[in-house]
DNA sequence: TATTGTTATACTCTATAACTATA
DNA sequence: TATAGTTATAGAGTATAACAATA
């Protein structure tokens, strides 16, 4: 069982989590997927715009990782990231040029890249700092706070959804 | 109050959302705001890749806003879409080559092009068909169902989200 | 003159293919 | 020969700026 919205006042869930007066519904496999594409899709384009200041959605992506995964190589980024090599080559290129991530060749295999966060990179991760949360945060802020918990333990399940290995 | 899973370490996290060890997480809204920033990232570009036989999700999104909305202006949509109407006029063009949706110039006002779905934009959106639902349906039948019904309110959520008017 | 949509152009992100360097 | 990563190039998707048509 998963409490959507605080279950001690189930009058107030209905308010809370979509338009359905009618309650929970049952939501088939195909509509729903159809549905969590389209709202990802329109969701990400609202995100990409708030270019100011920061990084890129897929900057801020790979930096995650990084730090994360440790020492990652690229290669291991690039799959983590479900990104093709070439591509993550273009993304660390810009990291490094901001100063965020580091690459160091691999001294038992010198083929192989580690990309690992600098200091300043760390920061910019814990300070979630990229102004372009702040669209999200701002969002976040006006809606009600079961909704927000809620959106918590969700979020989670999405990032499940996105990390599985079989594609 | 929500029971989170930590989202530190997916790989330890446990099936369902409610069953975390370490107890409840106070989730911050900058934190929570950061980490939907990068799941939302990372799931789109899954979702993107899943190209084959199908609309792009740009097409596919404006197709769906385009029969929710009726008829609507071409700048409507491009408002609704969070797109520049030059950036609507490639979409809708696209969509009208290939034979989904039709351009009709409003009689009252000649300056407006009004955009509506044809028979056949209809049948493909109600059949879900895109093919590019395969991967998010799959990942989905696979969840626990508890899960699945999270998800669906929080999809709800994440549509309210987007819809909201002030950028 | 103001507004709606289009055309022209450029930038970002990503992909595939070909290449370099190590192994 | 096989592997890790890079460079070269191309294709979406979107943006801004300039333009056309209409009001």
């Amino acid at each position: 069982m998963v409490f959507v919205s605080a279950p001690a006042d189930p009058s107030t869930e209905q308010a809370a989590i979509g338009h359905d007066p009618a309650g929970p519904v049952e939501v088939s496999e195909s509509e729903l997927a159809s549905r969590l594409r389209l709202a990802v899709t329109r969701l990400h384009r609202r995100l990409r715009q708030q270019t100011a200041g920061g990084l890129t959605p897929s900057q801020a992506s790979a930096l995650a990782s990084i730090e994360r995964l440790g020492s990652p190589t690229l290669g291991a980024l690039a799959a983590r990231e479900s990104v093709q090599p070439p591509s993550m080559t273009r993304i660390v290129g810009a990291l490094e040029a901001l100063g965020y991530v580091s690459r160091v060749v691999d001294p038992d295999d010198r083929r192989v890249a580690r990309v690992a966060a600098t200091a300043e990179g760390q920061c910019v991760l814990q300070r979630g700092r990229t102004l372009k949360n702040a669209f999200l945060a701002d969002q976040l802020h006006r809606l009600p706070d079961e909704d927000r918990e809620a959106l918590g333990a969700l979020t989670a399940l999405l990032e499940r959804l996105v990390e599985r290995e079989d594609p």
